[in-house]
DNA sequence: GATTTAATAGGACACATGTCCTATTTCTTG
DNA sequence: CAAGAAATAGGACATGTGTCCTATTAAATC
């Protein structure tokens, strides 16, 4: 059991909050009885609202790159990384059921409210983008790189949003195999 | 011009702004500005908020299901209309690079409000469902019928979620061209 | 034309929320 | 140990929101 600084409890239970009833659904309030801590305390850390969204996505984004940079030394291949990829899909599969992807309904839901901190939430897109690219260009897609990235992302997202309308895992599982069975029977063209 | 009653007038402003700023974030004043009304009046033809909501889910399943009852009669064949469907995403293009799905968004939102409401909005989507698995079934895809329509549905949600998120219009050109290829492709299997 | 019903306006009210302030306690540092 | 800084608590405040009430006007019905 790590011992977290007060702080870092917070940006924890609010990433949690957030990804479950939304930003604009989870008051300051909300997220103070999760930590267990008054709001006054909670004001010192954190100045606004907006700005603990700042370091939650701060926080997402350090992570996922961790996630990433962990796939590309442990997986050998590009496209066994790239399967890594779809299995988050599997690995998040009860949450995703509920609370869809939370990189898609973050950024969806802070381009409604015309957010400044969507460009920011949009970067956690561009990682996953890139990364993708990266890994299909090393697959010997050379021009269709970021079209492949591109596409994978967009397939995850439409599964997850189904899968949380619809409450399906069965559904998940099997656009996860439909998705493997692409990757592998994709050819580079040049 | 058409004559609106004040009824129809609230509830097609809602359904609007429902879709551009999310549910939660629009106020009953927002709406009573744009129909620029009074929010007493307001009050006198729906008792809560929640019963805008059920009034614009409404709106929107009727609405739709006259599109789809249109297309049946229109396109002759069942690949064709589904070729419609898929239309849709450049049909609204330029609301769908802002603010994504309307079905989408919204089920996102209520599942994450764990709104009451959820179960009818999730109806949109079983519209769509069913009428795409009927198309598929008469293409010939027997078995496959409702496995296919459920990834076209996902295809699509992905593409809204990222052309949102991205902005970017030529990407949803793109998907459309590749899942119409995907469609055309697609030969029945019994 | 008189009476009832519907529609509209505008304000009142309770509540929640984001923000901020001021004490008190705990920790750090010299 | 003493002095300063950081952390915590709890309450104050303005604002916006959903809800509701009471008048006044327009429409409809007999």
């Amino acid at each position: 059991m790590k011992e977290l600084s007060t702080r870092d409890q917070i940006v924890e239970a609010a990433d949690q909050l957030f990804y479950q009833q939304g930003f604009e659904a989870t008051s300051f309030a909300d997220i103070a009885k999760a930590v267990q801590i008054s709001r006054g305390n909670f004001y010192h850390h954190f100045k606004s609202k907006d700005e603990i969204l700042e370091s939650v996505i701060h926080y997402r984004l350090v992570h996922i790159q961790s996630l990433l940079d962990h796939w590309e030394l442990e997986e050998s291949s590009p496209i066994d990384r790239i399967k890594s990829f779809i299995n988050i899909l599997i690995m998040n599969i009860s949450k995703i059921k509920y609370y869809g992807c939370p990189v898609g309904t973050l950024c969806t839901e802070l381009a409604k409210l015309n957010h400044p901190s969507q460009t920011n939430a949009n970067r956690i897109f561009s990682i996953f983008r890139d990364w993708l690219k990266r890994q299909f260009r090393l697959a010997g897609h050379k021009k269709r790189a970021d079209e492949l990235a591109m596409h994978l992302l967009g397939m995850s997202q439409g599964v997850a949003t189904l899968a949380s309308a619809f409450q399906d895992e069965k559904y998940i599982k099997h656009e996860v195999k439909q998705m493997t069975k692409w990757l592998d029977k994709l050819k580079p063209k040049e």
